[in-house]
DNA sequence: TTGTAAGCGTTATCAC
DNA sequence: GTGATAACGCTTACAA
């Protein structure tokens, strides 16, 4: 914080001044405000008057430190810019909004590192609750969260051993029952991209999941069938043509990630592929516009929006009942079978 | 909060402890932390050792209090699922961080009544700035800031009268570029699409972009031309047969908004309409799978991370030198032609 | 039902 | 360069 900054302006009522406009004490005001019930009805009254009257905005963070309860929860992703973290951040959003709770968001920039400080900085802010995204973490992080000791989830993976709860789908099922599809259709020669596997358990259990379902189907790992891409539109296009460059006879990819089948799809509509005939597509995340592709596209649909709310659910559980043991919720994958297989 | 919640756990090392053990007083302890160059050489080093050896987390909120200054934005998008606002999302974040700042987010449901909750809400929690995508406002929302009184930037639009200062492009102007591109293109029945248009400033702005785009060009606007679909591939799609069920003849057609284009060209594709042959279509919105559609989509590019982070800068600069007046920043938009026009 | 006093963990201010 | 003291605005705990 380099910057010279004003103090707060405005709002320079206290509950002082609206107890002094009720003819009351603060600590009635306080009260009257948060527990309504245990409260004369005129008394109530008045203090609403009061507050209505002078503009009494509540100061939560005095609240806070008073009471050592926090109300924020932080939220920590691999990158903000990605649009399939959006469904997660709206079901914790809508979880934590009915309770009164706040979310803070970070991103870790895809960096076990960048995570740490992330966390750092959230329990610094003395946030109530973590969320992360990844399932990997620095020793550091790990002795951060131990030491301050709010509920944490992790929502990126079913992990087996999560720090205090998961709440997820297994990547590696998921890859893996994917594959087995494939090979049951009858595909041979099945490729399959993944996004980059650097401090990243996601995209690891994946093309584990993957090399399973292959063997588990007597078919060859080839290194040549097997991609590692960034995500989004154009390296599915690339990766199209990279692959049927090195293996003329591939009849299908799987792509565990990010809208590259999208940018697949469209590339074998350019080069004249069947899909299909040719060769075959999978997806992995059921962004919508995947059933709308022609052909509509076969995915692993991830039930991204429920992760958010449950997570959150989780978060505010173990607020108010602090679990002794770390706590797993399997919120299932589905595959969903379209045209492009 | 209806929960019963627990205080916050661990971290009970506070800035006494660190001072018991470097065996100074808090006061300094806090000045080693923050102003390490008013303090000797060897002060610094004992309070450090001191710290880490306990284990101590600054509390951030007792700082707030104490010093009445926050160091968390809010950012209130309409609805936290839309992935169009992640790059804005990213573009904050990564400034804020820079300083030490905190992000908190919410989203309003689409709705003014939802955004003065959540005014309501970040003020309660004492965020020492506002990032608001709407432009409109309900008044209750007005008078919330104006006795606040901390810096508010206005992203969605560049509206004419903003609260404090509006960073963004305006949609009218982009609209009617867009438009009169058509006309110049030679299409006489310019379909349109927007999103809905209720509490939604920026896609009335954009509606009457398109309308004045058709009068300079001499155009009928016929109300058959226009319609009115939630976003989504699917609106899209849906879209390119009603327009053309009602009007045979039309030419082209503007899709104002989310990735409703990308639905139309599907949506041709199947039906064999030649893009931009028998119909040209528009969008809004550079999704970057539009331009890998078959064919591209000439589309209007919306500088949206540079807007996240001009918001951010604008924030934190009125934060250190609170302006007198509202500032305007207008961050262009272009037009980007492409197969499809 | 309401009020009083003592913090919560920092920082601002002013001495030393 | 360092420290004592009083806030910051609220809530907890207890007394009336």
């Amino acid at each position: 914080m380099d910057r010279q900054e004003v103090p707060l302006g405005g709002a320079r009522v206290s509950i002082q001044d609206v107890a002094r406009h009720a003819g009351v004490s603060a600590m009635t005001v306080s009260r009257a405000l948060r527990q309504p019930e245990k409260v004369s009805e005129s008394l109530r009254q008045r203090v609403a008057e009061a507050v209505d009257r002078v503009g009494y905005l509540p100061n939560g963070i005095a609240a806070s430190l008073s009471s050592s309860r926090s109300n924020v929860v932080g939220l920590i992703l691999p990158s903000l810019r990605n649009s399939l973290f959006a469904d997660t951040i709206q079901g914790i959003s809508d979880v934590l909004h009915r309770t009164g709770h706040h979310l803070m968001i970070a991103d870790s920039g895809y960096s076990l590192a960048g995570e740490e400080e992330a966390i750092r900085a959230f329990l610094h802010q003395r946030v109530c609750g973590l969320i992360l995204h990844n399932t990997w973490h620095t020793e550091g992080a790990r002795r951060l969260i131990a030491q301050i000791r709010v509920p944490v989830v992790e929502i990126g993976d079913l992990t087996p051993e999560p720090i205090d709860a998961t709440v997820s789908y297994s990547n590696f099922e998921a890859a893996r029952a994917m594959t087995l599809l494939l090979a049951r259709r009858g595909y041979r020669q099945i490729g399959f991209v993944t996004l980059p596997l650097a401090d990243n358990a996601r995209s690891v259990e994946r093309r584990r999941g993957y090399l399973a379902g292959l063997a588990e189907s007597g078919l060859d790992a080839a290194p040549s069938l097997i991609l590692e891409m960034p995500g989004g539109v154009g390296s599915g296009a690339e990766a199209i043509g990279r692959l049927h460059a090195a293996n003329p006879d591939i009849d299908a990819v799987f792509f565990a990630g990010d809208v590259l089948a999208v940018g697949a799809i469209l590339e074998c509509q350019r080069r004249n592929l069947a899909v299909p005939g040719r060769i075959a597509i999978a997806s992995f995340d059921d962004v919508d516009l995947l059933s709308y592709a022609n052909p509509p596209v076969t995915t692993v649909r991830i039930p991204r929006y429920d992760i958010g709310q449950r997570s959150a659910e989780v978060v505010l559980d173990r607020l108010s009942m602090p679990a002794p043991t770390p706590a797993r919720l399997d919120l299932a994958f589905q595959i969903i079978e379209r045209g492009s297989t």
